[in-house]
DNA sequence: CCTAACTAATGAGCTTGGCTAACGACATTC
DNA sequence: GAATGTCGTTAGCCAAGCTCATTAGTTAGG
């Protein structure tokens, strides 16, 4: 039963995504930025610059969803808006400088946690989620 | 460099996650079910009854924050608070009848959209799929 | 036996992160 | 130049997570 086998690794995939996802968080340091927080840097930075709007498609969320993460992020210096140059409806997000830096050392540590238990898996099963890595963003996409 | 390899992985991986489970989370129906009330009343449903902090602890959630779920899931009287038999402090939740149903009617529209997108993918892929999701609650619980 | 210390569940109150609806400023099109 | 559309934001809602505190009950020590 072909169907059958693809709702029940739906199910399976579904549930193993949610309970990871939740220990992920946990082990967030206090004080850090959060986890959309931190992804929307990273995909600032990894575009260079962007408006709300992009911003917003590439992290699936809804503009004023965005807003609320940039604005955080602005309070704490590590994302800069600057006017369009030809349309003056549009807003430019940039890291700046410190965003970067920060950035980089609490996504270090961010991964830590992860890398470790990476570690302790077999070359194989490594590239079996590197691949699935894959597969989901290209869902998430869909 | 291996250690690099990793924190790659680990970066491409939370990233990944990250952005399919925004997605998964898109495609709710209105009104139904939250993904953590589902996620909850699965975990009950497989071992029978629990008490709430047997059910935070494998959820990975704080103890007061499962009882504002099961508060929401005993609102709508898919989940029974009974009183344990012998220490009077404890409670043991267990689903409905009606919880069953509901869980069950559910559960299966929400896999539907992920069955439906996973049937689009090659054999191997959902094969990758399917181990990735092992491997990933193996890392959860640890 | 009774008091101290522990444990279970909940309550109170906070933050974040989602959403929709609505709005104001600007751009575009007819 | 008026209608329509688009961009970002604001306002206001709710869910879900947390910590800290409280109440009720259990257990262990003296």
């Amino acid at each position: 039963m072909e169907s059958a086998t693809e709702a029940q690794l739906a199910h399976v995939l579904r549930d193993a995504i949610l309970r990871f996802n939740r220990r992920v968080r946990q082990a967030r340091p206090v004080g850090d930025l959060t986890f959309s927080q931190l992804s929307a840097l990273t995909s600032l930075q990894l575009a260079g610059a962007l408006t709300p709007r992009e911003l917003a498609d590439t992290e699936r969320v809804q503009p004023p969803t965005m807003t609320k993460i940039v604005g955080k992020l602005e309070e704490r210096g590590l994302v800069a808006r600057t006017p369009h140059p030809t349309d003056r409806r549009q807003v430019i997000l940039a890291a700046t400088e410190q965003g970067r830096e920060v950035y980089a050392q609490f996504e270090r540590v961010r991964d830590e946690w992860m890398a470790q238990r990476l570690a302790a898996l077999t070359p194989a099963e490594r590239e079996t989620l590197r691949q699935a890595a894959e597969i989901l963003q290209q869902l998430a996409r869909s």
